[in-house]
DNA sequence: CACCGTTTTGGAACATGTTATGATTTTTAT
DNA sequence: ATAAAAATCATAACATGTTCCAAAACGGTG
């Protein structure tokens, strides 16, 4: 009974990956353009509904298709560096490494995310890869107290929240096109290099310049073309 | 003939004055909601084709009605504060204030302008806006460093395009729903002292301190519903 | 195997952003 | 005044996300 209740679901799971399977092809073939639901639906043969039924909108699909892509976790784990500010910073490139080696694809991705057609029920990720991520930067910017090289007087979650804005505006910059996706990693970098001196103690100010001034030599290095981001105007 | 060629041009302004206008009511009126093209033209009297002929897009026209909205500049050259310090967050106040005093209304717009149908000619602003609006920023940023409040060491620019970013990501935070209203001006706040503190000088950082501080505090009065923004998968 | 509930299917339908088109009106130039 | 030019108008058309519905297919149960 419980197999034969999984063939239900087993069909159905199956489903859903040929949807996300054909989404994820759809978009690396064509780029956003021909993503539509009648294509997809066609591509992963299924009905129009179906998608539908199994995810609710063209939103969510695509909101699979990007939390599918990632084993960051994984790959975080094996991260090995000498102290915590350094693996904040190893964790960082890692993170954004997937951004830059298929930015069109991720680019897309994003633009299709942003894209709330109608009410709320918004957001940028599902409710368990929040969790999970959140758990991973916590102990990474927790440790850094701990290792005292930031001020306990900073709560950690404040600081994890302003990381978190930067990122998902520097994000946003990238996906409507204002800045070139050589300077996305160290956009962020060099805004987490700044929050977390800010917060630092002397101990942890000098491990913080070192990628502060990496950053920012990587940024000068075509500082020529990315002038301050068009998304200044929020400011 | 001045006269005569400006009678064609005044008619054409005429015109998009009037759609900025019925867009800006049907906002206002029904939240997003039936702000269709369809809806939007008949209530400003012009036919279909006529929004696309003068701005090109929906989202264009969204985009011209948040520009009227805002008269930024004049009333930030009233502010009138004790140190360059203090004038950064007063001019943020300033700006957030248009947001969390018609929330509804700028979220929609935020909403909109997000949306982005099909290829580039994106971008959250235009361009004499921002040139204004970046020169308002690098005044009051640079003024901070020439006051000895700012490491010398740090370039200006870096400082402005990390603070844009996070103020876009609040932002965007806050449009999708993640961030209530509430905590806009004091997640935006809390990420600019900690940038500038990451900058500060040994004069400087007491200064920023109260502003942190402040900040902090009005988030915690609030913290049990905000926990970490959603955006945080970002990281 | 036959029955029943769930899901998928095919297809139509709707709202909407956008484009194309040909007629009509308004403005400018001769 | 009249022709040329420019813009708007009314309208149809198209693509697309989404919803709805009846019929068919499927899976589990007696």
């Amino acid at each position: 009974m419980d197999e034969a209740i999984s063939k239900r679901e087993q069909a159905k799971a199956e489903r859903r990956l040929r949807i996300v399977k054909a989404a994820r092809d759809l978009i690396r073939e064509t780029g956003d353009t021909d993503l539509s639901m009648r294509a997809l639906s066609q591509r992963a043969d299924v009905s129009l509904s179906t998608p539908y039924n199994l995810f609710g909108s063209k939103r969510a699909v695509v909101l699979a298709v990007f939390e599918d892509e990632r084993d960051f976790t994984e790959r975080f784990q094996r991260l090995e560096t000498a102290n915590s500010i350094d693996r904040i910073f190893a964790a960082h490139d890692l993170a954004f490494g997937y951004y830059t080696s298929d930015p069109d694809f991720y680019r897309t991705i994003w633009r299709a995310l942003l894209n709330t057609r109608g009410q709320e029920e918004t957001g940028l990720a599902s409710p368990e890869r929040l969790k999970q991520m959140r758990a991973i930067w916590y102990g990474l910017v927790n440790s850094a107290g701990e290792e005292g090289y930031l001020d306990k007087d900073i709560p950690v979650d404040m600081l994890l929240q302003s990381m978190a804005h930067l990122s998902g505006g520097v994000l946003l910059s990238w996906a409507m096109g204002s800045l070139p996706t050589e300077a996305l990693t160290s956009s962020v970098g060099m805004g987490y290099a700044l929050c977390l001196r800010g917060a630092a103690t002397e101990t942890g100010r000098p491990l913080l310049d070192v990628h502060l001034g990496q950053y920012c030599r990587e940024q000068d290095s075509f500082r020529s073309r990315v002038s301050v981001s068009r998304i200044s105007e929020t400011m």
